[in-house]
DNA sequence: CTTCTACATAGGAATTATTATCATATAGTA
DNA sequence: TACTATATGATAATAATTCCTATGTAGAAG
């Protein structure tokens, strides 16, 4: 994070007048604590930090802010994991690794290549407008883990 | 599908057997519906077909037998379309194209590359066991509605 | 500058989708 | 047949969405 947290909601605010849509104090305090973090966190993660600064919010609005702000595509649904929908604010292309033992979803940002580019067969289908990569397996520290036990 | 149901059957609970799981009817049921369709049906979709073949099955066992199918690299989620997850019963490698106007859910068999080559930093993270791609937007069929609409 | 109106948005309640728990039933093995 | 592991289905809990109403903001009119 290089931007500050006031510029990060400055810009946050004015991308949103760019689009026409409402900088309104949850979907700041929603996109500011999803762009903070790296830990791809669930609706409900969301929902328990944004309290702190808007005890009032409802977790309804928390679904429905992250549903409306990646139709806007300024966040990403990255994938589910045990049932929980897991969120991500990063716009740069990147992939995902997913844990399925601790549940923990890391971004890969692939040097060589960048974006991953859809096959021909694809742009044939229609508009492409997301790409989702997920790479599903068991992280080191739960092999470690697992393998400590046996 | 170039097998015939019977065969594929047959070979589904071979590959239980071979497994240690057992092939039991509801196992073998919805996995042919899914093996059968290219739809990547959501699991309510599975239980309206599989309810005329073993009419007391219940929704519940759907979802643990997929559950439990992908665990066991049987069957997988493809992704989560407008609240509801889809399945895919299709073992070799392949991207799916998802229309989110209408739902659709596309498989994409790239000739080229075929499976997607995770990359170096994805490996160093843990042990991949299965590569989820996703390319999100809208289908030529919606485009040219909407096209009409206006 | 204030008030009115229209519409976007937030929150609550209800609905739907999914998963977990538990008791019962079934298949495989001794 | 008895034993054990596993699977099913009913019930209950959790996750996510939809519907409805109330609020608040922006722009128009005065």
């Amino acid at each position: 994070m290089i931007l500050t947290e006031d510029k990060n909601v400055e810009s946050f605010v004015n991308l949103c007048r760019k689009l026409g849509i409402r900088g309104t104090p949850q979907r700041v305090v929603i996109f500011k604590e999803l762009s903070a973090t790296q830990e791809h966190p669930a609706a409900e993660t969301i929902y328990e930090s944004v309290k702190k600064t808007l005890p009032t919010i409802s977790l309804n609005t928390v679904y429905k802010t992250l549903a409306f702000l990646e139709l806007r595509r300024l966040v990403w649904t990255v994938a589910t994991v045990g049932g929980r929908a897991r969120y991500d604010a990063t716009t740069s292309p990147h992939y995902h690794f997913i844990c399925h033992s601790c549940k923990s979803v890391t971004d890969i940002f692939s040097k060589g290549d960048g974006a991953f580019c859809p096959p021909k067969e694809a742009m044939k289908l229609g508009a492409i407008k997301t790409v989702n990569v997920q790479l599903h397996g068991m992280c080191n520290c739960c092999i470690q883990k697992k393998e400590n036990k046996n």
